[in-house]
DNA sequence: GTAATATTCAACCATATGGTTGAATATGAT
DNA sequence: ATCATATTCAACCATATGGTTGAATATTAC
């Protein structure tokens, strides 16, 4: 039986649990960033990204580098990794549950690249 | 490019936050069962899972039908499919650390950043 | 009808979360 | 040295979260 780490998992999952950090990690997702590049898009103060910034890095969704005064950050998905395989293992409850359509398009897709499935 | 739910991502991640949640829904994995049942296992008041299993509802994570007094809670694992499917965009994050190559690109840049920096 | 069971509701509490603002800190540029 | 930039810190605020307890509501059993 594989062991979940439960803390990191709380931790993940929480941090994926907000809309401007799941942005964050999709700019992240372009290249590594310093804070106010990052909080450019965002409505609300550079405070408050930095504090979301810092939920990331405690989850270990997000590596920071000081350059001087600019901080670098880059992705670090590795604790999705374990969020993912959590989730994986409830991938059959709702694989039948698609309907005939999605059936149609899955079979589609598996035939498609059969080798990079499973 | 792919359209997210964003309130339903919120709602899934943030019902998955949990362990108390998170081992409700392995519970349920196992088949349906009630309230009461469910609650067992968990050291807290038979309210506090009652509120837990508000939450998953919401999220759209469980069903609920209602057989006299006993209410019995399914699995409906569906909304995991659409954060499974958020977080596969950043696997290559991780799954690129095993690979030959670029491990030979991280020898490369270690050994380069050491020739730079001394 | 009365009692027991299953579940939620309501009120409450402590702490966490997500935002603000203004001050502090550290670095870089002139 | 001075000024500007990058970032965080601290205090604060409103709301959310996760738990408690006791009462309320339905349903089933006797």
């Amino acid at each position: 039986m594989v062991e979940y780490d439960s803390a990191l998992l709380d931790r993940t999952f929480g941090a994926l649990a907000d809309p401007t950090r799941r942005r964050i990690l999709a700019q992240l997702a372009e290249g590594e960033d310093c804070v106010t590049a990052l909080a450019g898009p965002h409505a609300m103060s550079l405070a408050a990204v930095s504090k979301h910034l810092i939920v990331l890095e405690k989850a270990g969704l997000v590596k920071r580098e000081r350059r001087g005064r600019v901080h670098s950050l880059t992705l670090e998905a590795g604790p999705m990794e374990e969020a993912l395989a959590w989730i994986s293992r409830y991938r059959k409850f709702w694989e039948g549950n698609l309907d005939q359509f999605e059936q149609y398009l899955e079979k589609l897709q598996t035939k498609e690249k059969n080798d990079d499935c499973e």
